[in-house]
DNA sequence: TAATTGAGGCCCGTCTTTAGT
DNA sequence: CACTAAAGACGGGCCTCAATT
């Protein structure tokens, strides 16, 4: 056997063909030693690893993707990043993606149909394991989606945008009506104050589990008026509206004595419009909030609020990914999460 | 001139060799394309086009990469993600990153200097353009680093290891001597809280920053007494250090009327611990934070803060990146920033 | 001769097929 | 005929160099 000395092993990288001519064995045997290492020899097996160590091997992902027309990574396309709750899933996939061997490659698509439709074709051309998205609000996307679900693994996170589709989320029609019956079972008659409209279906799903506690309890929901602006701004813009709301009256006669908030950085924004009004967060008006902040133990008055697993959520995401790698497992993955209430003193 | 029809042409990706074969030209004319246009025919130039268009052709980037030994992703290694200074510079570099046409691929080191090692060693074999990165605290990988540096591009962020190394972040000294400054002005008497020892060195220049400005006044340093435990739930370390602290008395003793915090995490756990105590933050005492979150302004009392420009952090750590890119620019990029005080009610 | 385009090697692995023992 | 290992054809581009007009 000749093994020419490669030309690169001065400058560039070390390489298979480096390996091989150190452990004096051919590139397909230490190709097989990196796949299949069934049927090597274990003499042979120990002169390749000794080699791999002594050069600091590691096969070039971008070859083995090219040949293999698969890669390592995961696509995750959010909204942005930069916002607790998809700044925690975005932890904990890259976290299990690590723990599969796997790389996790970031876009954001601000919510906007175009960039989420780059984002996704890029993914595509890198030729990703799969992609784990939360789908914009606007169905624009809806056909492009469809097509590249049948040639890639699609999860979707926080969303979905078909029936059939693989999809991780919370269950937050239960989880809102929960935070609102604890507010009726504590005597109160609770508003709700949704989220701008930066995403879909959780701010939907929270309002109708906040309909559907009202309507058990016989009573007609109360929405505090808000603008169908986009904004990623929550606080400013519960603050903005429940100033409005507060000064307005109308909850005064329709006798609401709590605010129920879709996410707890709206209930920051609601809190602080109160004192602004003159009323005390929590005494003079309930708030409940939604999601568990870090911080939200530690606001005053503390926030009562409904703690999603999201961490479980990024971690189910690239279990679904993972589980239909492989094999052909093309059961649609579809998971429901719920988390627990948490009482504090703001109700 | 005789192109085969692609095999792949029926079920893979369309690849360079479809276009070809549609406009007419070969591989290496549509190849030109995409690099260096001179010297093509504005007729080829606009077959080669339609085809493209026609056949949603992209180039496979793992080809690219292969030929090129070089990849147009960015490695991007952070301690964590779900924090809110990392997660918005985050954000920032990878819009910076999509509108430079390069992708970025996140790995969290959690402060652990072996997943720093790896996750720079899977930089490395996916060849990235570069990589920004948050070094952990410790110095253990600093050999790692240097040999690193001699064959890609890295940046540090919020962080360095060395003097001669990239690196961008925030003024930090400044910045806590300007808060400092401010208390003194208003004639108060601060003490410090730092951060737990999970970066390096902005605590550490925060500290020094508060500790000019105490001198500078003729004041001895008053540092809150805290664990030295690494921990990322800063608002818990916080409260239970500064409720150990009020407790203790000693703050009492040496006439302290406020608290400076290293980053704004760690004064709303103060402001709680304060609350706890039986004291009014921001009234018996004075409470001012470092970074100005989203929601600091809606706190209670409203935090007065500092605003450090992350987005402009990074941003500036992918210019660096790419200004080193092409050309063999390698004159050090050493940035420091700054941003501005925001007076608020907390003090 | 200058301006364009084509041919073919090469990057670094994988995988099937063929050759040794 | 088992086992192992080597040979060599790709995969999808880029790039040098030669060919064509």
């Amino acid at each position: 056997m000749k093994i020419a000395p490669n030309a690169n092993a001065a400058r560039g990288p070390v390489t298979m063909h480096d390996v091989a001519a150190r452990a004096g064995v051919s590139r397909a045997t230490v190709s097989k030693y990196f796949n299949d290492r069934e049927g090597l020899k274990a003499d042979t097996l120990a002169r390749i690893e000794q080699a791999c160590r002594e050069l600091e091997y590691v096969p070039d992902p971008h070859a083995v993707s090219l040949v293999r027309g698969r890669s390592r990574m995961v696509g995750v396309i959010l909204p942005v990043v930069n916002e607790p709750f998809f700044a925690e899933a975005l932890r904990a996939i890259e976290a299990k993606a690590k723990s599969l061997g796997m790389d996790v490659i970031i876009q954001c698509s601000y919510n906007d149909p175009a960039e989420e439709a780059a984002a996704l074709m890029t993914m595509r051309s890198m030729k990703v394991a799969g992609v784990i998205l939360t789908a914009v609000a606007s169905t624009e996307n809806r056909a492009l989606l469809l097509r590249l679900e049948q040639e890639m693994r699609i999860v979707y996170l926080d969303s979905y945008v078909h029936e059939d589709c693989n999809y991780v989320m919370n269950d937050n029609r239960q989880s809102m009506a929960m935070l609102t019956r604890y507010l009726l079972g504590r005597g109160h008659v609770p508003a709700f104050l949704g989220a701008p409209p930066v995403a879909h279906p959780s701010p939907q799903e929270r309002l109708a589990g906040y309909t559907d506690a009202m309507a058990e309890a016989g009573l007609a929901p109360h929405l505090v008026p808000a603008s169908t602006q986009p904004s990623w701004d929550f606080e400013a813009f519960a603050f903005q509206h429940v100033l409005d709301w507060l000064a307005g009256g109308a909850w005064k006669r329709a006798g609401i004595t709590a605010l129920a908030c879709g996410t707890d950085r709206l209930a920051i924004g609601a809190m602080s419009a109160c004192r602004r009004f003159g009323l005390a967060p929590g005494k003079d008006l309930a708030i409940v909030g939604h999601d568990d902040l870090p911080i939200s133990a530690y606001l005053y008055p503390p926030l009562t609020t409904f703690r999603q697993d999201v961490a479980a959520i990024g971690v189910a995401a690239m279990e679904c990914l993972q589980a239909q790698l492989d094999g052909t497992d093309v059961t649609p993955f579809r998971k429901r999460f719920t988390g627990g209430l948490v009482p504090r003193e703001s109700a």
